[in-house]
DNA sequence: CTCCAATTTCAGTTGCTTCTTACGTAAGCA
DNA sequence: TGCTTACGTAAGAAGCAACTGAAATTGGAG
């Protein structure tokens, strides 16, 4: 749970969340919304994005399709809901 | 609303905010409730919380008496609320 | 004024984060 | 087979974060 609030700490992680929210996208794409940045930094945090849980991937030929894990933010959001209220 | 989200992201931070989440306390009591680490470090962590807007300080004599920003609590929660619907 | 308690601040260390460049690898195409 | 595209991974730089012990600050007590 600490590594998740960790990983959406970072404006540009949130940023990648909200391209694979409710539709898959492969790397190259999600790297090209960034242009301030490298192909190699956005794999990185995608994977640090995976490490937490908190994306999916999927393999399909050449490419890696991305999306949401929407189950572990729904957890996510609850944790932090019963913080507040705790 | 970024530096109150890694503000949050440590757990040593999420406890100190729930002990003076709904009362004062003064600094040495935090700092006494944490076993493993120097009271100088609880002041670090007092002093992100404050520049991240999450804590109040209050000077009484000798003491400085903290609590939780409970306004400011409300709109980074507010924030996540908007970033999960949309 | 002196001493003590409460607390921050400073200096320094260690470890983590973010980024870049360069390289590796697997799938598709000629 | 050899070239290209789409990625990840490795190595290293630069900066940031968390911690400790020592020193500074500020207020209270004698």
């Amino acid at each position: 749970m600490d590594t998740a609030l960790k990983a959406i700490a970072d404006p540009r992680r949130r940023e990648i969340l909200r391209l694979v929210w409710s539709s898959e996208m492969p790397a190259t794409d999600i790297a090209s919304h960034f242009h301030d940045v490298t192909r190699s930094a956005i794999s990185q945090h995608l994977s640090v994005l995976r490490q937490a849980n908190l994306i999916c991937e999927r393999r399909a030929g050449n490419r890696r399709l991305y999306r949401a894990n929407v189950e572990e933010m729904a957890r996510l959001r609850t944790f932090l809901d019963q913080y507040w209220s705790g």
